[in-house]
DNA sequence: GGGACTATAAACATTG
DNA sequence: TCAATGTTTATAGTCC
């Protein structure tokens, strides 16, 4: 049954709380994660106690996690990452989506190892105690209208990205140094970032055109002196806000509920005002999430909507990953690294000056 | 059931 | 003339 958007199957957070501070397994993934790639993690709030030295951190493996599923938050990234290789979920976000507490971002393995879209990245393992692996269970699609293809070609190997194409739009735009984009640039974001529509039909384009014209949000402004054709889109301040919520409404691929104890329960839920999806979804969800899966879920939210958003999440939720800028420089070309910080910018993940 | 939102398609006008 | 861009209308799926 194609999957309906919104639809939420369950995934609760009865019950799931954390233990201060954030558990040492989970910091010496981090750590580990972030050493392995050539990066490194200068420094760690969590629940307001900084870590900077990772070294102290005990790193005896417990390999059990070897049946670790692998969720990866990218600092300031809002959402300007690659589709996942479905064939990869040890790196894919899909478990949190279909955890329902989150939705849309996925990576790929290379993803993780390129590091070159995103300025910093985090990784954090969780048992697969409550959902079956990823890989069990088929990808679902964003909804599809009718008139879409049925099934996409062999030739796409990637997944059409969970976003409207506001969003996309809006990432591209908010990408761009200057905060304004023509049209053609828009695409070849939307297909550097997104390889789905590389071979995607034609008609996307159309509707990116459709909704930069349709969606208020958006504004023409005078195109920049040889520019040749079209105008400069940029998008309107005054709607940014309703852009970055609509991040936390993509659509969620469902779940397959199974049986959990709901005999625990949270207390403190998300602002429903602020974020209905999530609130309803911890409140409603029939299968608890671990601690962990609710610290990589806070973590992405913090990083999704800024560090303030945690005020709305349970103090043991809280969660700020901050990078030393200094990281960002080896980009060769500039315009990911500029992505990078625009998109740091506007998770409000502000990058520590080296010490 | 209806409104809102979104995706898609198509037609047409404008522009370089 | 042509292709890219921009606007508008129509249709349909989904969610609330």
């Amino acid at each position: 049954m194609a999957p309906m958007r919104g639809e939420r199957g369950g995934s609760p957070a009865r019950g799931a709380r954390a233990s201060l501070p954030l558990p040492r397994r989970l910091i010496r993934q981090i750590a580990r994660h972030v050493a392995s790639s050539g990066r490194s993690l200068r420094r760690l709030e969590v629940s307001g106690r900084v870590i900077d030295n990772f070294d102290d951190i005990d790193d005896g493996s417990d390999e059990s996690d070897m049946e670790t599923q692998t969720a990866v938050a990218c600092a300031g990234n809002s959402g300007n990452l690659p589709p996942a290789d479905h064939d990869d979920d040890l790196t894919s976000l899909s478990w949190l989506q279909d955890k329902n507490l989150l939705s849309g971002i996925n990576l790929t393995k290379s993803d993780i190892e390129d590091s070159k879209l995103i300025s910093s990245q985090v990784v954090v393992k969780v048992k697969p105690s409550i959902t079956p692996p990823p890989s069990s269970r088929v990808p679902s699609p964003p909804r599809t209208p009718c008139k879409a293809p049925p099934s996409p070609p062999a030739v796409n190997t990637h997944t059409k990205p969970p976003y409207s194409f506001s969003c996309l739009i809006f990432m591209a735009i908010e990408a761009a140094p200057a905060r304004a984009l023509p049209v053609k640039e828009i695409y070849a974001w939307i297909v550097r970032h997104f390889p789905y529509f590389k071979h995607a039909p034609q008609g996307w384009k159309n509707s990116v055109r459709h909704n930069l014209s349709l969606n208020k949000c958006f504004h023409k402004v005078a195109a920049a002196p040889g520019l040749g054709k079209g105008s400069l889109w940029t998008v309107d301040p005054q709607h940014r806000s309703s852009l970055l919520q609509a991040f936390g409404r993509q659509p969620v691929p469902p779940v397959e509920v199974e049986e959990q104890d709901t005999s625990t329960s949270v207390k403190n839920t998300p602002d429903p005002q602020l974020f209905p999806y999530l609130a309803r979804r911890l409140a409603d969800a029939r299968s608890p999430p671990g601690a962990d899966e609710y610290l990589a879920a806070a973590t992405v939210l913090a990083m999704k909507y800024g560090p303030a958003v945690l005020d709305q999440l349970p103090p043991e939720a809280h969660l700020v990953i901050s990078r030393c800028a200094r990281d960002e420089h080896s980009y060769s070309g500039g315009e990911e690294r500029r992505t990078a910080e625009a998109l740091l910018n506007l998770a409000g993940v502000r990058p520590h000056a080296p010490s």
